[in-house]
DNA sequence: TACTTTTCAATTGTCGACAATTAATCATGG
DNA sequence: CCATGATTAATTGTCGACAATTGAAAAGTA
């Protein structure tokens, strides 16, 4: 319950709004729901993230204007606005499809997080204030506490990690870092793991990464920050291209 | 008339386009005219970053739709690409405005750059065929002529340091990562490049360290021209926050 | 039977008009 | 004279309809 899907920036918002929740922190901080092509991107965002969308399914105009009950006008827009944010694939004049992470693309992604979550941790090192690095804490002992309830499932655990790495890119406090990782990168990242139903491993190994990150940042020492950071998610990279060759192994063996 | 700025991935092509030019070179590769919507994205997209719509300037729907002779569809269609690319900023039911970067957001592009770019010189090392780095080697033997024909004049020298980049990007072979920087974040560098009118500085020295990442990726050190490169985008922005405190250091003692 | 050509249904691209919201103008009262 | 509120013009959001392009099914021929 505390680790919801859709809005995902949880914990990092749970540290500076202490009491008096009117909003029952199921829809809360939706910054845009002005208008209709607002609102039917975030049904669309959620829904291809989630897997409702199969991935590779073609997806018609005239279709989802039917389902959301909206003109095909607006439903375009929202339609750019997922196609900029690589969530679907457009060809003129022929249509769209729900995009599909090859292998080949995935590994793109981990390197393009490498690289901007380490200067993210950087950056955090250098300008994160104790109550930010407190905060951060917090969402580290409130997932192990979950951890500790359902050992092995590690899903939620999952989830939890992407909280972690959203109050990393916070405490940047540099904004396009934060636009292009919380708006655009991990949504594919939570894609990904749908699509390939990615059963959170290594949980432990990245629970004491993830405090030696937090160490780090809390000593100020940038350098170290980094370092630790890319490591970390250079092991997860490892990891999902070690169970992606073991799979290719196992269905080799089978035919 | 070597480096244009409309498409800008001219040496990179330049290298395995060796005979029979069928285009004139000045309109090449432009993979979406097949649209209007697509149309007007690029000519707005070029309107902004050449400084022809002022930053900071209003737009409006019926304006634009009546300057380019479309319905306000496709207008829309290309103005959420825009949005997307952070070239405007949009307010629902206010409007939208070209975006104007503050010496701030200026100051976090380059921690992109810096990241990214990085990133992308140790994948070149690692993956670049030796036809590349010579394509590579050609594009710098290029613009060190044109630095030798008008010495000081290091408008075009610029361009060619975006040329320079985007090859050593398109080595990464890395393809989130060449979208990312070359269909968005150079098209802000540029952006920033007209609005500040940044005359080039530090040329000689920019080209030495340009070698310098050159042969780490001919030599195949990826961890060298890792470090080369962020030393050399750091140096950049080092350089420009200098030159804009000197700003304001000037302004302040001439009130 | 296999291959080419033609037809056609469906989807996408584009347009003009109407409704909703906003910001500026103007009037009114203190 | 300034502040406050209503009015209005302009811009944005939304919709339905028409034109253009595509991919596939159907027909025809070797």
């Amino acid at each position: 319950m505390a680790t919801l899907a859709s809005n995902s920036s949880t914990a990092a918002n749970a540290s500076s709004a202490t009491a008096g929740s009117e909003a029952t922190a199921s829809e809360m901080a939706v910054p845009e729901v002005r208008t209709l092509a607002e609102r039917v991107f975030h049904q669309l965002q959620d829904a291809i993230v989630r897997g409702e969308l199969a991935p590779g399914s073609k997806i018609t105009e005239p279709g989802l204007s039917k389902t959301y009950g909206i003109s095909r006008g607006p439903l375009r827009e929202a339609m750019r606005r997922l196609e900029a944010h690589r969530l679907i694939e457009r060809v003129p004049h022929v249509g769209a499809r729900v995009v599909q992470l090859s292998m080949k693309e995935l590994l793109e992604l981990f390197d393009l997080r490498e690289a901007l979550e380490s200067m993210a941790a950087r950056l955090a090192a250098e300008h994160m204030s104790p109550e930010e690095v407190q905060g951060l804490r917090d969402v580290l002992a409130l997932h192990e506490g979950q951890a500790d309830l359902k050992r092995g499932e590690a899903y939620y655990q999952r989830e939890g990690d992407l909280d972690f790495h959203y109050c990393i890119v916070q405490g940047s406090h540099n904004k396009m870092l934060m636009n292009l990782l919380c708006d655009d990168l991990y949504y594919l990242v939570r894609l990904y793991r749908t699509q390939f139903s990615a059963s959170g491993t290594r949980p432990q190994r990245a629970f004491v990464e993830h405090h030696r990150i937090v160490d780090a940042i809390e000593a100020g020492d940038a350098e170290l920050a980094e370092l630790l950071m890319r490591r970390h998610v250079s092991a997860s990279r490892a990891n999902v291209a070690d169970r992606y060759a073991a799979t290719l192994e196992q269905s080799a063996s089978k035919s």
